[in-house]
DNA sequence: CCTCCATATATTTTT
DNA sequence: TATATGGAGG
């Protein structure tokens, strides 16, 4: 454990108010964050079942708990809680789940089910599923907001809104039959409850007497108004963010609730931590000069005494292809002469697109490489039907989850007996399950049928009254093999390869399970908690790190790389349109770009060098490309410019501060 | 119910 | 250009 520097050890120290921490990349923020919790425990007499600590991500959190597990003794730590937002929220609605008209074990709907839901309402309501991403969207930011159906129906402006809005409350009517929540109302939900019943709010404050958040520029409305609603009055908090890392605006993140901060608690006393521990002086001069171009009301400085460190390159390449060739080559060349390990080295870019050509590249040199993000593990079809029936098995009502395992494998229920299922269950107000088995069902369908959808339901409750009271476990293996799934998969595989990788989903899958039960330390965890752990994606990203080594060179985009350090650091595809993405260019929003940026280069210690092609194959068509504005940015003395040759002769002797308007003259011609 | 061809469509995504 | 989705037809 490393010595604390005086500004980081203030802010362990203090805790006579509400303290924010504005910690810049690399300053240690874990550190302090960790250090204190075990503070408060170890010298304020704090108990740790009275401290919470949230982050965004199960990897902060486990990462976080760890760390602090290492610096307590014994029991001191016991009852503390570190968890993500949602975590945090999914338990507070498990608790008090009566109070929100919730029954046990229901369901949490990820972006699939929300949108397969949306999908089928507006079919069925409004004729026609045009802009269902746009309104899911809506409704995303409207429950990110804090505002409900009605208030939503009140201030919707344009039709397209007002479909949204009238969308929005079939929406949370339907999900409510399902007895389901998506992942917004984990946040707005709890909301809502400490809104209206002042008495449970006393309880859950009662409970949580300090809290500490992390990555607080990434909390939008309704996260912030929990933490608020939590802390009231007692105002025993500590958060930590960096407003240069807001990266999450699209996605209703507010870092102007950092603002906000000081205006709902004028004793705020804010610390900044400048210091950095990561990179060498040069690649944070960068960083600094790149981000004051950004509006300010805190400003930072970063520093390090890692010295000043290589020159930053910038390397020009002839099109995409050659860019990824280069990368490609340097990390070989240089993972051979001076042996160090693959997992040095990382390449960021802005969109997963960019991963393909790379990976090809890399696949040609056999670099090993680890790619993050991409299709997710939950976006395959075997973990989507083994959820479903998982879920299913916990909450009888999800019609999601009915629909999508009733006929895998075939149990041939076509389209019209679903149909009258459903008119039968929507007459009758109850689940597609429910209805499956009711008597008064065969007078709208042939025994043949009502005999294939009841036995359904009878398989399904024997299974899980052996869930309930046998090992849960051991039935969901037998589960699989009753219903032959690995056929089905089969069937449905181009290949065996293929069939087993799927399997090996499968049973990976139930082994996640498995774990999550065992190694919970209460020891009280129910089958209903693990699945909805494995829905928030818990226990699932711990096996998966821990499986292969992490040799291998990083690939993955400038958002997934917050938070992470590397020794070298490749930033591609440094252009207009696609740094500050083309969009952000049309709405004027290049600051969160630049932000994005500023994420990147300080994720370096030693080496950062960014590639731009200066032709470019796109859907179809080569264009033209121009180099990035933030490359200009910079400041130009630290700067290398690379593959200027084709450049004209006086180009060539000129590098540097005309380097750059240069090439743009050129591409121009 | 499954397979094949036409057509549209192209950010970032912690949970 | 590549990929995903949906409709038509076997």
């Amino acid at each position: 454990m490393s010595k604390l520097n005086p500004r980081q050890q203030e802010a362990v120290n203090y805790i006579s108010g509400p303290l924010l921490v504005l910690a810049g990349a690399g300053s240690g923020k874990t550190s302090v964050i960790t250090r204190k919790i075990a503070y408060l425990i170890q010298q304020c007499g704090i108990s740790a079942r009275h401290i919470v600590a949230v982050t965004f991500t199960n990897k902060a959190a486990r990462e976080m708990k760890e760390r602090v597990t290492a610096l307590l003794r014994g029991a001191e730590g016991h009852g503390l809680t570190v968890s993500t937002f949602h975590n945090l929220g999914l338990n507070i609605i498990r608790r008090e789940h009566s109070l929100l008209g919730y029954k046990p074990g229901f369901s949490i709907f990820d972006d699939s089910d929300v949108k397969s839901l949306l999908t089928d309402i507006m079919q069925k309501e409004y004729a026609g599923d045009d802009g269902a991403d746009e309104i899911k969207n809506l409704i995303s930011q409207w429950k990110n907001d804090l505002i409900l159906p009605d208030e939503a129906l009140a201030q919707a402006r344009g039709t397209k809104e007002q479909t949204a809005a009238i969308v929005y409350s079939h929406y949370q009517r339907t999900l409510k039959a399902y007895n389901a929540v998506d992942f917004d109302d984990l946040i707005l939900q709890p909301v809502k409850l400490f809104q209206n019943h002042p008495d449970v709010l006393d309880k859950w404050r009662n409970r949580i007497r300090y809290m500490l958040v992390d990555e607080y520029q990434d909390t939008n409305a309704s996260q912030y108004l929990l933490v608020k609603l939590l802390v009231k009055e007692r105002a025993q908090f500590t958060v930590v963010g960096d407003d240069d890392q807001s990266i999450y605006a699209w996605r209703g993140a507010r870092p102007e609730n950092l603002m906000q901060l000081k205006e709902d608690f004028p004793s705020l006393k804010v610390i900044m931590l400048e210091q950095n521990y990561r990179s060498t002086g040069r690649i944070l001069k960068c960083a600094n000069t790149l981000i004051s171009n950004n509006p300010h009301e805190f400003v930072k400085e970063l520093w390090s005494d890692m010295g000043f460190g290589d020159e930053i390159r910038v390397i020009r390449c002839r099109n995409e292809d050659a860019e990824a060739e280069r990368i490609a080559l340097e990390i070989l060349t240089e993972h051979l002469r001076s042996q160090r390990p693959y997992s040095d080295f990382a390449i960021l870019y802005r969109g997963n697109y960019q991963a393909k050509i790379m990976e090809l590249k890399l696949q040609v040199h056999k670099i090993p490489y680890r790619l993050s993000g991409g299709t997710s593990f939950f976006g395959r079809q075997e973990v989507k039907d083994l959820m479903s029936y998982f879920r299913l098995l916990v909450n009888p009502d999800d019609d999601n989850a009915f629909l999508r395992v009733i006929n895998v494998p075939r149990r041939e229920i076509g389209s019209t007996t679903l149909e009258k299922l459903s008119t039968y269950a929507t007459e009758r107000q109850v689940s597609l399950y429910e209805a499956s088995a009711e008597i008064g069902l065969s007078e709208h369908l042939g025994p043949r049928y009502t005999e294939r959808l009841s036995r359904f339901k009878h398989y399904m409750d024997k299974l899980r009254q052996r869930c309930f009271s046998d090992d849960p476990i051991l039935a969901l293996k037998d589960m699989i093999i009753d219903i032959d799934y690995e056929n089905w998969i089969r069937q449905n595989s181009s290949s065996e390869k293929a069939c087993e990788f799927r399997m090996g989903n499968v049973w990976f899958l139930i082994d996640a399970l498995k774990n999550t039960l065992e190694r919970d330390e209460a020891g009280d965890m129910t089958i209903e908690e693990a699945i909805a752990k494995l829905v928030l994606r818990d226990m699932l990203e711990r096996q998966e790190e821990d499986e292969d080594g992490a040799e291998g060179v990083q690939m993955m985009t400038l958002h997934a790389s917050k938070g992470l350090e590397f020794p070298s650091v490749y930033i591609m595809g440094m252009e207009e349109e696609i740094l500050p993405h083309r969009s952000s260019i049309e709405t004027d929003t290049i600051e969160e770009e630049r932000r994005l940026a500023y994420v990147g280069i300080t994720r370096a210690r030693r080496n950062l060098t960014f590639t731009f092609a200066s032709k470019r194959k796109q859907y179809g068509e080569t264009i033209e490309c121009t180099p990035s504005r933030f490359l200009d940015e910079l400041p130009s003395e630290d700067l290398q410019w690379e593959g200027l040759e084709e450049a004209p002769v006086e180009v060539k002797a000129a590098r540097g501060n005309s380097a750059l308007a240069d090439i743009r003259a050129m591409l121009k011609k």
